[in-house]
DNA sequence: CGACAATACGGACCGTCGGTCCGTTTTACA
DNA sequence: TGTAAAACGGACCGACGGTCCGTATTGTCG
């Protein structure tokens, strides 16, 4: 177990590397829906062969992934690290409306990248993914401070379903909710699931 | 506007209908993931060409979805014209967690199938769908009886989020966690949503 | 029962897409 | 500047969804 030092990468990959994710966002949000996006399309805007792409990242998923988590460090770090409401040190009753709405604020803003990954294909399931089980973890740990939950696991999948990309985008793109709604509306239901109730006999 | 008699297929063109139909449910069991399962699969499993799957079901997605509405039509027709706690007559806040309960247990006992239409492809939104469209119907409806509420057209959104098939997929499969648990858990968060709280100022 | 029109059949065929191969070019380092 | 390692790119491949068209089956009418 030699601390291998994980030699860095050359420059030119890096810079194709920053290109291709570049160009895979863009085309994502411009294209309608994420499989008119072709990897001959990512590679012919990075201005880069396929073979890149491939080697660079995998496959088809992940290149979404590698883009979806870079896409999402900033909310990550604020979770993990920052101020509250979001950061650790928050009230539970607080944050965990906090963490949902930061959830949905992410998918709002990155509408056909959260797409473009949950239908990525069942190949791979999306609650295997680091970053949902990031969510779930850090979801489920504040459950456990709120006195008189159960079954926190579930609950924390039932309220992470409640931001599905495809949810998101069918009722802020279809049906044209706007932003505000939404968000006032996914606030209501976590209220409404956390508020404190009459004792159990 | 005539009132055309819809002329009622050819024999062996129902037969055939049938058989594809049973091939399919079948490798869809069988197989893993739902995309290791091609058309020329289910063509050859059904002693059919595979021309006569597009004949008669459109495309790929066409032919689950005509599935999916085939095996539904059972607990379809118990929510709408059957006996309590399903049926209409129900008290809403009976009705609301055993019509949850009915989509759970179908998605249990279809998993293939679900998780087949729902990840079917992007394309086209699984909530634009005449099944889940039916059922965000009704759920609404029997929310809008329940006094208190707001939102109702979110909430039964979310319910139904909680019930998605790769979910139900992740914990029932990979997590092992066993059939009367997660209805439990169904059932509980439901109750929770729905228990009445104390008067807000 | 026989003929004919309508309908359905099947598998060869096509275009596209994800992914790979390999000869060529660029980088890093001495 | 010489050289080996690393990365490049686009031709290539296999698979899959979907179509075409000559052939076979069905239903109907005389």
């Amino acid at each position: 177990m030699e601390p291998v030092a994980e030699r860095r990468p050359r420059k030119d990959a890096a810079r194709n590397r920053e290109a291709v994710l570049a160009a895979a966002d863009d085309l994502f949000a411009r294209c309608g829906s994420p499989e008119a996006v072709t990897m001959a399309d990512i590679a012919a805007a990075a201005g880069v062969g396929k073979a890149t792409l491939f080697r660079g990242f995998g496959d088809r998923t992940g290149l979404i992934h590698a883009l979806y988590e870079a896409r999402l460090e900033p909310v990550r770090a604020a979770i993990e690290t920052g101020p509250p409401p979001l950061g650790p040190g928050t009230p539970p009753l607080q944050r965990i409306p906090a963490l949902l709405d930061a959830v949905l604020c992410f998918k709002l803003d990155n509408r056909h990248l959260a797409l473009a990954l949950e239908s990525s294909g069942g190949g791979d399931s999306p609650y295997r993914a680091p970053h949902y089980e990031r969510w779930h973890r850090t979801l489920q740990a504040v459950l456990e401070q709120i006195p008189g939950l159960t079954d926190n696991a579930f609950t924390a999948h039932a309220l992470l379903a409640a931001t599905r990309a495809d949810l998101v985008e069918h009722l802020a793109g279809h049906e044209q909710v706007p932003r505000e709604h939404l968000r006032a509306q996914l606030a209501a239901y976590t209220a409404r699931l956390l508020s404190p109730r009459p004792q159990q006999g």
